[in-house]
DNA sequence: CTGAAAGCGCTTACAG
DNA sequence: CTGAAAGCGCTTACAG
């Protein structure tokens, strides 16, 4: 039961004299009021301190200027300075957003989307990170009003906003080259995820260009954190040739390299060269700063609550140009080493983590 | 309008050949029915693809089993770390905890407040980071289940959760304090939080207890932010003697600090120790990796939860023991030079931020 | 222009 | 045990 002291439309009709009809009609600006009365409501909302109940406005209204961002996990730093710019841009077009962690659960963002079902959020940007088994593409397709943001679900039909993952990786691989190295590993997140196969598909393109092949020990697919980094970066350390220099294609794997640098003493970047994509915030003060293919989370989230707020007033959306990436450079590549770094004797032993399905 | 494809329970109801009443009882488990009516709902809710729409459901019942989380910057890590493991807890407890972005402005804050009165959320644990004025004080007292996390609104009537922000200064204090250090400043975020207060006033308290006095040239108050630690970095360049030692009440605070000695060429901890608070994650990744008092965003977020809950089911909530803190010893400390380090020349020209206010 | 009334999709006292 | 009906607090065709 609502608390007996919110007051009502119905009590602001009886103390302003007038109908509720009357008060819904002024209090949404559609009709103009002798300022006689308009200013009886005005000081019966005052006196009642009314407040429209959301609620029932949304059941009756079928909208509710509000959006959903449905997030994989927020403590990436990436996807909360995404929500962050979203949150503002949401906020000058005078939609309220709310945040939802989906913790990459796929039931979560099925229940998260049913929201635009009940007119609790008039649509909703979608940040997955899993492959989808089919239910996803099937709610979204059922459900309008969903747009893909950063990662793609194949089949649905939404708007999408992507970075431009392509040219990130090409910028990325080529910096390792033009620095004379060629022992040059990949290090992904879920294999299945349109993110990985662009950034893998650009660094084996690139590395083509220039008659290099990819070599299979040199590629590492995990999921987007550190630890996949730090097992990445173990893996290729117990090879007999590790490789001179890292793509990792997020900078948290990064970090979980450079985890693995530090406890084993391999110095980045003159033992081993890194590059990063995100450019998160403070990476240029890590230990060494750190090379990455920044993409604008502020662009990012501006233009997907863009693309969102046309589509729900039913606009035609285009398909939407990929967010910019550059290259960045600081201070974690170099040129490669004339002797491959090796570890010393055991130095490995028992740290060997279990091996990852490839591509 | 709703879409015209949305099923209700009245078409569940009629394909199943009951009544609303009887759908509406079952669907919630307060009533046993005859296995093969059971089976007929089942079926129709099965063929209609029903979904109970939670708007109306929230309308008549006057809650949601939502809970809403106010924080003021998501993009700042441990408050997204606060948020993620929140949201874990209020899904084990059988809850859905939506985000709001406040950008630490009050009126988001009384806005998203305001969702407890329709019902749109149950109760809201909210993080504030800006003095009130009056406004949130009022409003928490009116609306029911809200929770302090992190910092105080005084004069509020809620139950609370807060750090050991005393100890863990004391803690960082003492530990510069321990290496030989004398001219040890303290930079903080706003002066009129209770995290400013507290820490700031355990700061005093430790040197008072080995006989020192505070020096006002080395106490900094701003936001809680790069951009504050930056400046409060810059100032204490610009003195004759800089201190020979920093306690940054706040990574972030930390993190900026480490930009200006980056810039300045500084050397930490040779030329100037520090430790932090909150040791978000990879820090240790820093160069050089950080000292700093541990928070634990995860016990922040699970028993803010599981307070908040009980309030609302009308528990008797009692004043929480506060989350416990602890130092974790990195490299950014060591003994202090000789001589104060003194910036060559006119080094800081043009550098310098305008003066805050003291505390 | 104004208002009485129906309706949004549920829940739940109340009566049978 | 079951169901018809009222009610949650709004909005909005419809009639006056």
């Amino acid at each position: 039961m609502k608390k007996p002291t919110a007051s009502t439309i119905r009590n602001v009709a009886h103390a302003a004299g007038v109908s509720v009809t009357t008060v819904s009609r002024h209090l949404n600006g559609r009709i103009k009021l002798p300022a006689e009365t308009s200013e009886r409501i005005r000081a019966a909302v005052a006196k009642l301190e009314y407040r429209p109940n959301a609620i029932a406005r949304r059941l009756s209204k079928g909208s509710s200027e509000t959006i959903g961002l449905i997030v994989s996990d927020i403590s990436y730093p990436f996807f909360a300075a995404i929500a962050s710019a979203a949150e503002e841009e949401a906020s000058r077009l005078g939609y309220s957003l709310v945040m939802f962690n989906s913790r990459n659960i796929a039931a979560k963002e099925l229940g998260f989307l049913s929201r635009i079902d009940d007119a609790q959020v008039d649509g909703i940007l979608l940040m997955t990170n899993h492959p989808d088994d089919g239910a996803l593409v099937h709610k979204i397709n059922t459900c309008s009003n969903v747009v893909l943001v950063d990662e793609d679900v194949p089949g649905a039909i939404a708007p999408r906003l992507f970075a431009d993952n392509r040219l990130g990786a090409r910028l990325a691989t080529e910096h390792l080259l033009d620095h004379g190295h060629r022992a040059v590993a990949f290090v992904g997140g879920p294999p299945a995820l349109l993110s990985s196969k662009e950034r893998f598909g650009a660094f084996e393109d690139s590395l083509k260009r220039r008659s290099l092949e990819v070599n299979p020990d040199y590629v590492f697919f995990g999921d987007y954190d550190e630890q996949s980094g730090l097992d990445a970066f173990l893996r290729f350390a117990a090879l007999d040739s590790p490789p001179t220099a890292i793509f990792a294609s997020a900078d948290m794997l990064a970090l979980g390299i450079l985890q693995g640098c530090r406890r084993l003493g391999i110095a980045v970047p003159s033992d081993l060269s890194l590059v990063g994509f995100d450019d998160i915030r403070n990476v240029d003060l890590l230990d060494p700063p750190l090379t990455a293919v920044h993409q604008s989370a502020e662009e990012f989230g501006r233009r997907a609550v863009g693309l969102l707020i046309d589509h729900i007033n039913g606009a035609e959306i285009p398909d939407a140009a990929p967010v910019a990436v550059k290259l960045i450079v600081r201070h974690s590549v170099a040129a490669p080493r004339k002797a491959h770094w090796k570890l010393a004797g055991n130095a490995l032993a028992g740290k060997l983590p279990p091996a990852r399905v490839g591509i």
